[in-house]
DNA sequence: GTGAAAGCGCTAACAA
DNA sequence: TTGTTAGCGCTTTCAC
């Protein structure tokens, strides 16, 4: 009924505990013959090691905490699974959440991850956390921001160039002849978001002539997208836009759904539509979409190993880490723009 | 540096760690003045529980475990939400992660759950883990299979009927006048797969004149399906199917990417084209795709429902649940059969 | 209502 | 090379 523990393996194979660990932690220094026992003896009684204690001998556990905005955001999903691969090749194990963009779901999991004592934690933040993980990097748990840059510098971050991106977008509207540009987003309060809208008011601003209109929207979902979508429909045709920047292509992939598919608008022909992400979907929509993509692997990749050097030497200096993002032209804003 | 304990909490609070463990657990118990002086003393140091000392002591982990075939399925997504959603009003935490179909991958977490001691584990099988999930339950880890039924009925499982799924999808492209068909999945050592496959079959019998092709690909991703399409690209005309089902979504995009995009082959004229899942990018692809909806969020709270019953209670008799999917029509097979 | 103390399974320091 | 032992932080009797 219950496990077997180091006692029982000791007991079978007729050597002490200490034995027993040591096989399990530093073989190299116990004869041969005797791993060979030990080892016998705990396939016999299929022995697993009870991780809570050897963590609260040591320490620490042997997890990494990663929290990210969205778990049906195939971004992330790919920048998760990414770091899961990195951190497996190291020795440890991730353990992953998503807030959903809720301040208290974020906390739930900084809370979690606390009294897990884990070896590290990568977060894509939504509320103010820095005091947060200050007080736990004090505590020996070091944190790297992925997908956003602290503000105070104070801890490393591997992002990539969100202002740069929304210029980027922006741009490429304007360049294929689109002037009344709007931009869907929201909530303004992720960094992500602001940066990219940012970028575009930078784009639009170059170029005179051009009109800038912003589109908040409560989340970075289809849903949201498609209730835009249907804000923008019921509109005069004088009034609408002729290109859109979305700040993701969830978001897109919504507005596609309610500008193209209830047959009144067409894309690109009336209005040009630019996502951001370039997940797998987005060659795959209604209309493919043109989008800016991000090294969502790199970027899991880039802050496991961060993270892990900073746990392993906490003096290290912060590092901030900014990728660039690439447009992908797709039908979405390839044609001429309304005459 | 390191972290408080309760005995900084008590010797701040000047009570013994006892009463601090007490309005930890049990604050009912203690008067209401000390409850106020502990609580602020913890406040004051921030404390945070030690999980692993807790687990130590009284055996067994808050978190429940969950190892899906895939992070990339949006079906997958939305049932581990739901899974998270459920464990948390219960007090538990899931720890979450995916096999990708690969059998090493899917024992590394069973191994991860069993030296976290987890609670429970939720389970969609690659390999013949029963054996394994036998001892783990013997060791007071209990197990519910997710979106497959195991065979000896000896764990309790909640899944869709997949062979009436399978049914589903044929009989629809039967019915609306699709003769050649093909069934496009695999890897066939997938339960789900093979129900699916199944109950093709017995659509196709019940129908004479009609004829069913199996195309067997390694996986069930975008990838795979592209590839598959672009063979059928490649036939003779006459050689085509005119009625595909894929046994996901995934593989039916892929499909639809190899087959439409490169201009080829009219969706649904001259190929109608059934999925299954009914991912949220269903709705959104080049043709919206007909598909077969499965409860996912329904499936992922029953499991973790009854998972944490039997973690109450190990000698209930274990249970199948087995929910109905449903059809949903959409343009990939909407129209009429070429003539 | 509160305190004292045992012990969960493991690792690592030290002794033999 | 192997054995002995202390102690990680917590919960939970059992006294008081």
């Amino acid at each position: 009924m219950v496990s077997p523990s180091v006692k029982d393996v000791a007991a079978l194979a007729r050597v002490s505990i200490g034995t027993v660990s040591n096989v399990l932690n530093r073989p190299e220094i116990v004869s041969p013959d005797t791993v060979e026992r030990v080892t016998l003896a705990m396939e016999k009684l299929s022995y697993v090691r009870n991780e809570a204690a050897r963590q609260l001998r040591v320490g620490h556990s042997n997890a990494l905490g990663l929290i990210t905005l969205s778990g049906s955001n195939p971004f992330f999903t790919e920048l998760t699974t990414a770091a899961e691969d990195s951190a497996a090749s190291a020795g440890y194990s991730v353990i992953a959440g998503n807030s959903n963009e809720k301040k208290d779901r974020e906390s739930g999991y900084l809370n979690l991850f606390e009294e897990l004592r884990v070896r590290g934690v990568l977060i894509s933040p939504v509320g103010n956390v820095v005091p947060r993980l200050r007080r736990m990097r004090q505590r020996g748990i070091p944190a790297v921001l992925v997908d956003r840059v602290s503000n105070d510098l104070s801890f490393s971050s591997v992002s990539v160039d969100d202002v740069a991106g929304g210029a980027l977008a922006v741009t490429h509207l304007i360049e294929s002849g689109r002037r009344r540009i709007a931009v869907v987003g929201g909530p303004t309060e992720i960094r992500q978001v602001s940066d990219r809208l940012q970028g575009a008011r930078q784009a639009a601003a170059a170029h005179p002539g051009v009109t800038l209109e912003v589109i908040v929207v409560n989340g970075l979902t289809v849903q949201e997208g498609r209730r835009a979508g249907e804000a923008i429909v019921e509109r005069a045709p004088s009034a609408r836009p002729d290109g859109i920047f979305a700040a993701n292509d969830l978001l897109a992939i919504g507005l596609l759904q309610a500008l193209n598919m209830q047959g009144e608008i067409a894309i690109p022909d009336e209005i040009a539509l630019v996502g951001y992400d370039d997940i797998l979907f987005a060659s795959a929509s209604v209309v493919p979409l043109t989008s800016i993509r991000q090294p969502s692997r790199l970027i899991g990749e880039t802050a496991v190993q961060i993270l892990l050097e900073e746990a392993e030497d906490p003096d290290l200096e912060p590092r901030q880490i900014l990728y660039q993002p690439e447009l992908v032209v797709r039908a979405s804003s390839a044609s001429a723009p309304p005459a």
